[in-house]
DNA sequence: CTATTTACCTACCGTGTCAATAGGTAAATA
DNA sequence: TATTTACCTATTGACACGGTAGGTAAATAG
């Protein structure tokens, strides 16, 4: 299931494009547009800066701002940045040992379909995707 | 992520599957066969018990057995019996609260999208599809 | 009737993650 | 120098996960 912390972040993201200018974009902005907690959404945006997502500089006229365009942001970007992976079994994760009894799953082929269609389905879909 | 709760039910059903005669098998024969904790899966085995997916008598001779043909099997109704729900995300799962920003969400129809594709995929597939 | 085999029930435990809060420090500008 | 902003380091309570422990009830075989 996807986490508050994924959700949030895409809405971040969506704000973000919609609110584009040259400036950068305060984050008790978004908090306050998104209704969402200003000091929650501090812990899910430096995520999404440590996956150089969007750039972020202090100081007064300081805040926000996306790194390219939104066409150019899939949602998948977005949300491995947020939720560590979008694998759909443990097994099928990034960094996994590999299962020993991986040749004799029985599972295994559902799990490999699955987790691909999940990948592409997120592969496929842009931040512009999300814009009004 | 489908957690192993979900998958252990689904080895058991498939084990149950392939072994499959008019006698009931012993939960320690399964266990022994997936290599899995027979405690463990006394308590993932009785959420099956309690869906109706599986019978279980009491007693020498007894154990598990599918309470219908593998064919007759969606996965979605195995995984959503142990998992609880297949809902992607909190706010899609069946005993949600109504969001109250649902009117404006912009990323719910991406996420009803995505709900309906996992729940297509998991309806379509069948017991009997995980059998050799 | 007794012993044995099995499911079934209740409770517990350690670990980790989620969602959120608190209280600072550093950077940049006016 | 004051103010605004990001950024950093905890901490918390609740909860689920993965698993264990020890018992009770049911059913059969002898």
């Amino acid at each position: 299931m996807i986490s508050t912390k994924g959700r949030y972040a895409l809405r971040v993201m969506v704000d973000l494009a919609e609110h584009h200018t040259d400036e950068y974009i305060p984050l008790k902005e978004i908090a306050d547009r998104q209704q969402i907690s200003k000091k929650y959404l501090e812990t899910i945006v430096k995520e999404l800066v440590n996956a150089k997502l969007v750039k972020g500089v202090s100081g007064k006229g300081g805040g926000y701002k996306l790194s390219k365009k939104p066409e150019k942001y899939t949602i998948a970007e977005i949300l491995e940045a947020t939720e560590g992976t979008l694998a759909v079994v443990a097994c099928l994760s990034e960094n996994a040992e590999k299962c020993p009894r991986a040749k004799q799953c029985v599972t295994l082929p559902l799990w490999n379909e699955y987790n691909e269609m999940v990948h592409n389905f997120f592969k496929s879909k842009k931040l512009s995707d999300l814009l009004k």
